[in-house]
DNA sequence: CAAGTTACAAGTTTTGACATCTGTTACCAA
DNA sequence: TTGGTAACAGATGTCAAAACTTGTAACTTG
């Protein structure tokens, strides 16, 4: 008895994301999945081997949708570098809050899968810190921004910003003023990070 | 029938932080502490109003302690403020890298504590930006660190080292590598505090 | 044989009766 | 009156049995 529609990855994704966003990470089951989907459960493990490969592929789409709206912002050779660092960690926490907001069954999936180390967080950080250094590199090469290696440097100004983009803050960020303590440490590392413009 | 030891609140505090130790936050009930000393559970409460506070009070106490080895290194006007400040820095991390290899159950307490919202917590972190402000407002005066507000910059400075300091990257503290890691946030952070030698 | 099913073992969560803990009150002794 | 006890109600935690979940395998169908 074949299900009417033939049951393709994107198809399980998908459902998975509702009943993820219904019953949130604790309750949601690949039997749920499957109810949902008019077919058993063994047929969502002929297409994902186990059901924490499934909770990462949602996931890890579910990451890629805002990646690429950063992705722009750290690529916008119209703006100049040290503008650039600075919209771009405003964008990162956005971004953040807006999930955590709008979506906070799928944030508390991600949060279980970061909690255990899977890849898909530890390549959500290196995504970012790709980005980050593609920023401060275009600085260096333009002479907006003082630095020896812009990786390590991104990885410095990174870590000085935890508190504005690492999951363990995420309370934090709602309160109000965020938004401002973050503009102040930007203020702070661009000071260390700037060319004097009267040498 | 009166107890040998008369009971007071230091005798409790004492007994309470060692079956903290050794049950740990989860399993220490106020009945443990009272069968420590040798009374009714009751008369723990003609000290003390409820558990929480109990837990409260041993926690302050416990962090207490270390508060006054840093306020040592803060105050040290021997030490140029630039300097100061980095060494006060890695010395707030080295404090807690300590207290939660040592004392991982009193940590545990503190952590559970510091998520209540709990006045300890948001008093431990004061306690800390003061002594930030002073070392900051030490440089300022000696003309050292560039700033127009002591208390406005000690904000931005522990914001930035919130991974070295903030109880949510506890266990980030057990990479080998965070030291280094603060060495050179410390190293932009200053970039931009500092008065320049040659203008 | 591709795409699904049913059946099942092993592990995990829920359930519900029972025990323990917290915080209060009424009482006792020096 | 100070410093304690004993007894209690309601909340919380524990533990074993039952129900559910995960993952696998042998089976069915176009």
């Amino acid at each position: 008895m074949p299900a009417r529609t033939p049951l393709d990855a994107n198809a399980i994704l998908a459902a998975t994301e509702q009943i993820l966003r219904r019953h949130g990470p604790d309750k949601a089951t690949v039997v749920d999945v499957a109810r949902a989907l008019g077919v058993s459960h063994a047929a969502v493990y002929k297409h994902f081997p186990s059901k924490q490969a499934l909770r990462e592929a949602v996931t890890r789409r579910w990451l890629d949708r805002n990646r690429d709206a950063l992705a722009v912002i750290a690529a916008d050779s119209a703006v100049p570098p040290v503008q650039r660092l600075r919209t771009w960690l405003h964008a990162v926490l956005a971004v953040k809050q807006a999930k955590i907001r709008e979506d906070p069954e799928l944030f508390a999936a991600y949060g279980i899968l970061a909690a255990a180390h899977s890849s898909v967080a530890t390549d959500h950080v290196a995504d970012l810190l790709g980005q980050l250094t593609a920023i401060i590199a275009d600085g260096a090469a333009d002479g907006s921004l003082r630095t020896d290696d812009a990786e390590a440097t991104a990885h410095v100004v990174f870590n000085a910003t935890a508190k504005f983009h690492h999951l363990a803050h995420a309370a934090e960020w709602q309160h109000p003023g965020v938004g401002a303590e973050l503009d102040e440490v930007c203020n702070l590392l661009l000071e260390g990070l700037h060319v004097p413009t009267s040498p």
